[in-house]
RNA sequence: GGGUCGGUAGCUCAGUGGUAGAGCAGUGGCCUUUUAAGCCAUUGGUCGUGGGUUCGAUCCCCACCCGACCCA
């Protein structure tokens, strides 16, 4: 077997740390004696120059240069250089941990280490730590990516995130700045008296928004669960129970495509005010706005898509029917039937049906309007028919008080007044649940106690839900979700490397479930209609097992499977349970010819017939050990 | 879902139908003010996986896996 060299690597740094070891150093210690951060030394220079201070961090440099040696340590608050003398740096002792100036070459890059020294500033004009005494913190057995070219391989920056934020100082910003604008969300809600609840991931019903769910089960109660699409109804349970003005920053889960402004998982922050409608809100949401983008950014403006958008200023407030009459000349709210909107929409070039006149408007809305929206747009006035939780207007009862906002052609929030008279509540829901039946791609389920709880009485309430991940997109200037979450959902592997390093056999992590079926299973699904292949080129792999052991009555058995690649998706289709016998005792290389004469006769005929337009390639048969 | 591009050493990347390359990192030396230090020597590879074509495939063909970008 090849041993790659990240091995060597690694075997070579664990064996510095049993090196530490055996000078008495323990090359983990639980703490270190740091006095001062970084940045604060950079700034304070004046003051601490020629002061003793004590820093900590990450080993990124390391120039040794005979009896001098100059290296740089990272902090979370940036990078400081450090000047070492052979003879200035107090020797290896156990007693205090003290790494001595001889025993340097157990330290590698990226390796965690403490340095105590006087602040001075090198004859090149560096501001650096004379240092009188090293130790090292944490013994690195991984080497660190090239820290000048830095991490480019898209994959591993999503799956090593950690790496990507020691060696770019921009994406380690970011972040932080992410947990700063949540902050300061929080910081807003409950400077205006809003009460922050914890509110159930775990929900028996997904309700709260149009959404596929993910389904989990608790062993504890025997039933399935959903992870939350929304905590909505939970908010609104809360105003039942008396609180006035509650939020959740929560995690929202919605079992549907991962794009670059799409994931699975994502935070929201959610509010519910009682006593007030989505006029409340509009104003809300734009001081929200500012106040991160004041207190977190210091500024209002911020430049999106090269967009330059003004936070500062009063946000456009305008009607989706009437932005989408302004756009392109069509009023739906003129229309009286659905055939006339879909002949509306028709004639602005979308030839595909709605099922309601309400459907119709936001089409046409999503395709001619959204995008254009730059500047920050309160878009309200939306049809019942997709708002089956807000209010009518009290002077059109076809739409509800509703609004979206959108920012640089996103949207970035969805706010209503929510509906609180409990039978209207149930006579739509009904019918939405009718329209799910009419359409199996939407979701929507009837949550009775939620119901039951509107029944009690919820005063009049309205909420907001921007999304915190748009939100920091938008702030930060980042067109790619996954550079705002620091762990993005991946695909998990192992990969070869690692299986070698950890000594994994099989180094398959959440493999996808392989289909089972027997030839005659497999046959009729087929013909039925019910499988067919997802490409044109399919590999079958037959896998022979020969039971030749003992003279067993009837002679030798052979048995196996054949895997075909290609037939599903993302995984093997296996058709398992085939079996030959011979009086006489097979060798391999006989159970090998006759299995792949059975495919021929069976298999290979039946696609042939089945699925003429695609190509069957029958791969040689592997053997495998008799049990 | 459709299209395009990519996967080669720990990292960043060249390259070729005939023994696999560089820089950095690593290892061993030299070096008292370096700045991606320098100099000398040197280790290191399932060329994503599986098939096919071929005397021979990392390279050509097919499928699959992983990822990116664009479009719907």
């Amino acid at each position: 077997m090849a041993s790659h060299q990240l091995v060597d690597i690694r075997n070579g740094r664990i064996a510095k740390a049993v090196s530490a070891r055996s000078l008495g150093l323990n090359p983990y210690p639980s703490r270190s004696r740091r006095t001062h951060y970084v940045q604060a030394i950079l700034d304070q220079f004046a003051s601490l120059e020629g002061q003793t201070v004590t820093v900590a961090g990450r080993l990124m440099s390391w120039r040794k240069q005979g009896a001098l040696a100059f290296a740089h340590v990272q902090d979370q608050t940036g990078k400081l250089q450090l000047f070492l003398r052979r003879n200035g740096v107090q020797p290896t002792d156990a007693k205090d941990g003290s790494l001595g100036y001889a025993e340097t070459h157990l330290l590698d890059l990226g390796d965690i280490i403490e340095a105590t020294g006087q602040v001075m500033r090198t004859d090149r004009g560096e501001i650096s730590v004379m240092v009188s005494q090293l130790r090292l913190l944490t013994k690195a057995i991984r080497p660190l990516p090239d820290q000048w070219s830095g991490l480019k391989d898209r994959e591993q920056v999503l799956r090593k995130r950690y790496l990507d934020t020691i060696l770019e100082p921009s994406s380690f910003d970011r972040y932080a700045v992410v947990c700063k604008m949540v902050a300061a969300i929080r910081s807003f809600l409950n400077g205006r008296g809003f009460l922050e609840f914890q509110t159930p991931v775990l929900q028996p019903q997904y309700g709260g928004g149009t959404a596929k769910p993910f389904k989990t089960h608790v062993n504890a109660l025997g039933c399935e669960m959903y992870l939350a699409i929304s905590h909505e109804l939970y908010l609104k349970r809360l105003i039942v129970g008396g609180y006035d003005k509650v939020y959740t920053i929560g995690r929202y889960f919605r079992n549907e495509g991962i794009d670059r402004s799409h994931h699975p998982e994502f935070s929201m922050v959610e509010t519910m005010t009682a006593y007030e409608n989505y006029e409340y809100n509009m104003d809300l949401i734009e001081a929200m706005f500012r106040h991160v983008a004041v207190s977190v950014f210091g500024k209002t403006e911020f430049t999106v898509r090269g967009h330059v958008i003004d936070f500062g200023m009063p946000w456009r407030r305008v009607s989706m029917s009437e932005a989408v009459r302004e756009k392109i000349g069509a009023d739906f709210r003129a229309c009286q039937t659905l055939d006339e909107a879909n002949a509306l929409l028709s004639a602005a070039g979308i030839h595909e049906p709605q099922p309601s006149i309400g459907e119709a408007l936001v089409k046409a809305f999503e395709v001619f309007v959204e995008k254009e929206l730059i500047q920050p747009t309160l878009v309200h006035g939306h049809p019942i028919e997709i708002s089956p939780l807000a209010k009518p207007l009290p002077d059109d009862p076809r739409f509800v008080e509703r609004f979206e906002i959108f920012i640089a052609g996103m949207e970035c929030g969805d706010n209503w007044s929510e509906q609180n008279d409990p039978v209207q509540l149930l006579a739509t829901w009904r019918k939405a649940y009718r329209a799910d039946e009419r359409d199996a791609g939407t979701f929507h389920t009837l949550d009775f106690d939620f119901i039951e709880a509107m029944e009690y009485g919820m005063p009049p309430t309205t909420g907001i839900g921007p999304g915190i991940e748009r939100m920091v997109m938008i702030f930060t200037g980042q067109e790619n979700i996954d550079d705002v979450i620091f762990f993005p959902l991946m695909r998990p592997a192992i990969s070869p490397l690692n299986a070698e390093v950890y000594g994994i056999q099989d180094p398959v992590v959440a493999p996808v479930e392989d289909l089972a079926l027997s030839f005659e299973e497999f046959e009729s699904l087929c013909k039925e209609g019910l499988l067919k292949p997802h490409s044109h080129h399919l590999t079958a792999k037959p896998h022979v097992r020969v039971w030749s052991v003992a003279p067993a009555p009837g002679g030798s058995r052979a048995s196996g499977h054949i895997e075909i690649e290609g037939f599903l998706a993302n995984s093997v289709l296996r058709l398992a349970g085939y079996k030959i016998q011979s009086a006489e005792v097979l060798s391999e290389a006989d159970a090998k010819k006759r299995i792949l004469e059975l495919l021929e006769q069976s298999l290979a005929r039946f696609f042939r017939d089945t699925f003429p337009e695609h190509r069957l390639t029958v791969a040689p048969a592997t053997v495998l050990q008799a049990a």
